[in-house]
DNA sequence: GTAACTTTTTAACATATGTAAAAGGAATTG
DNA sequence: CAATTCCTTTTACATATGTTAAAAAGTTAC
């Protein structure tokens, strides 16, 4: 449960008021394989932490699935953009395994980064490290062609792979399940 | 000079001693067209502000180069990764015109951060739209092809059109300048 | 205003990736 | 363990985009 907290201090320390503060304000919930933690065009309320299992943010876009991110055990995510800005999320957020979840609603993390220095210290380290990941996935997705991005896949979630089916690996990486499958047999 | 501050304001308000703090210390420098203002390798020690002109942050890949954002008159920049890792930057800037940055020194940033809550704020606020920023143009790689690239270009940068070349707006999408030419002819 | 240079367009051909359909394997359920 | 379902691979063909080279158009400099 407290999980949640210890990564808050991993990331950047926060003071006991705010460690307090967070303990009876985190919530928890278990979604099953395949259930939707958040829904496109709603509003994303929360800043999620993933206790155990696996999730990811998927967008239909003319019948093909694409994948955003994974987010896996003892990280933190939001749909960025609708979490602070206020306006429908343009991707939903399902869990690929039995995956439990605690939560902070985003009113308690407002409340906190205002009230408290430290916490607003965690958030700016928090949303830096989502803007260099999500302009590293940039740069793969700018400038290398689908096997390069496969490797930097393999690379950087390696440790992910048996658990990522192919078809979301692909929809990760922009391409197709056929290129996807053409590619790994070529190695 | 001072719209560095206005701009800080304008993100998230700051207190009257940081106010202070930054009017002594932001220091402004000019660039020719085709001056680098950073360059790969080293690491990003400054946020810039551009107070006028167009930069664009950029990468060879193959021989290819590769343009990864804009930032115009008014908008605040930093090598991301590298600025708050202390990581040597995997990109470059360059002034595509002749422009005007002010910039706050690495040290006096994080200094403010850690010592004024109201200058943290806006640093995470920066920070948020860096990466919803970077998202949305991720989001365009994923799942688009050149040509929906190209209109969403035209809709989110299109007030720049007539000063980004062909070159940079294909280095921005990820096609060859062939390609956007050929793409442009089709309208 | 001509020359030199840069940027954009066009053409021809090469290649990577997409699409659709079917077959083969693996996993899950009764 | 048989049946169903899901996931992955393979094949054949279609298409988008890349590459190279040359021509055309636009800019800059003397």
């Amino acid at each position: 449960m407290n999980e949640f907290l210890r990564h808050v201090n991993n990331i950047s320390t926060v003071s006991n008021e705010v460690s307090e503060n967070l303990q009876r304000c985190i919530k928890t919930k278990t979604y099953e394989k395949g259930e939707l933690i958040h829904t496109i065009g709603h509003v994303c309320r929360h800043l999620f932490f993933v206790e155990s299992g696996l999730v990811k943010h998927f967008y239909y876009h003319k019948g093909s699935q694409f994948v955003f991110r994974f987010f896996e055990e003892k990280q933190f995510f939001i749909a960025t953009d609708s979490f602070f800005n206020n306006l429908p999320a343009d991707y939903s957020t399902v869990a690929l395994e039995d995956t439990i979840i605690h939560y902070l609603q985003y009113e308690d993390f407002e409340r906190l980064c205002n009230q408290h220095h430290s916490f607003e210290s965690f958030a700016r380290k928090f949303v830096s490290v989502v803007a260099y990941t999500a302009i590293s996935n940039l740069k793969g997705l700018l400038y290398l062609d689908a096997t390069a991005r496969y490797e930097k896949f393999l690379k950087e979630y390696g440790h992910l792979q048996q658990r990522i089916s192919l078809g979301d690996t692909a929809g990760f990486l922009g391409i197709s399940q056929v290129s996807l499958s053409r590619i790994r047999s070529k190695k």
